[in-house]
DNA sequence: ATGATGATTGAACATCTGTTCATATATAAT
DNA sequence: ATTATATATGAACAGATGTTCAATCATCAT
């Protein structure tokens, strides 16, 4: 049971370290984004260049619908920006800042 | 259907731009471990100061079983170390990286 | 207008995930 | 030795997630 504190005051100055609750969902929303080996793949995919959803698919080896989800997902989060040419939608990378995310976690991988 | 390429040396070189699969493997778990609510506060309570277990789910309003559970996790992506201390076990932060990863994601949606 | 093509959407599905509950292990105190 | 306490583990469960398939929408070519 114990639903007690063993040390009050650390708990307490912890609390404060946290950071407020609408941060938390963001920043956990940006990570869980990156934490899907196909949406990363897409991610350093339209880093790289502007692709279509075809080519997309192509290069994953997965659907279009597949791709298509995604995207919707990635843009949501404003992490790519969409181009329209006729049929083609075209995608890229709409954030410079994951970029440095990306950066930072592989230097820490690395480093294992 | 369409199983085809629009931009075949598009793809290519966007191919090579992707990282390895063993790294794209790796990224992605860091990133989805992070990705949880739960364990984004304990990754930043521990990152503060370190707590034990009980102190942990009273600070996350969970059970310890689901602390315990999550410090495993933690544990094995070698985000944690763990003390012992008699029946006690105190949890605190095994990599500096982590909280850069989290300052540059911070300052990333503080720009939206 | 008709057909073809690229993209999107919704439903369905299997799989994964995070939690709780019950139980087990380990240490400490009596 | 027994009991109490802190943590860990395993089973079970509900809810979320990523994919495919089928259908739809939008644009282009004939």
């Amino acid at each position: 049971m114990a639903q007690a504190y063993v040390d009050v005051q650390k708990v307490k100055s912890a609390r404060k370290a946290l950071l407020n609750p609408e941060t938390i969902t963001s920043l956990s929303e940006i990570f869980k984004v990156l934490g899907d080996p196909t949406r990363l793949k897409i991610v350093l995919a339209v880093a790289h260049a502007e692709l279509c959803v075809q080519d997309l698919a192509s290069l994953l080896s997965i659907s279009e619908s597949a791709i298509s989800h995604q995207m919707r997902v990635l843009k949501t989060l404003r992490l790519v920006k969409q181009r329209r040419d006729g049929k083609m939608a075209y995608y890229s990378l709409d954030d410079e800042h994951i970029e440095d995310l990306i950066r930072v976690a592989t230097r820490h991988i690395s480093e294992l």
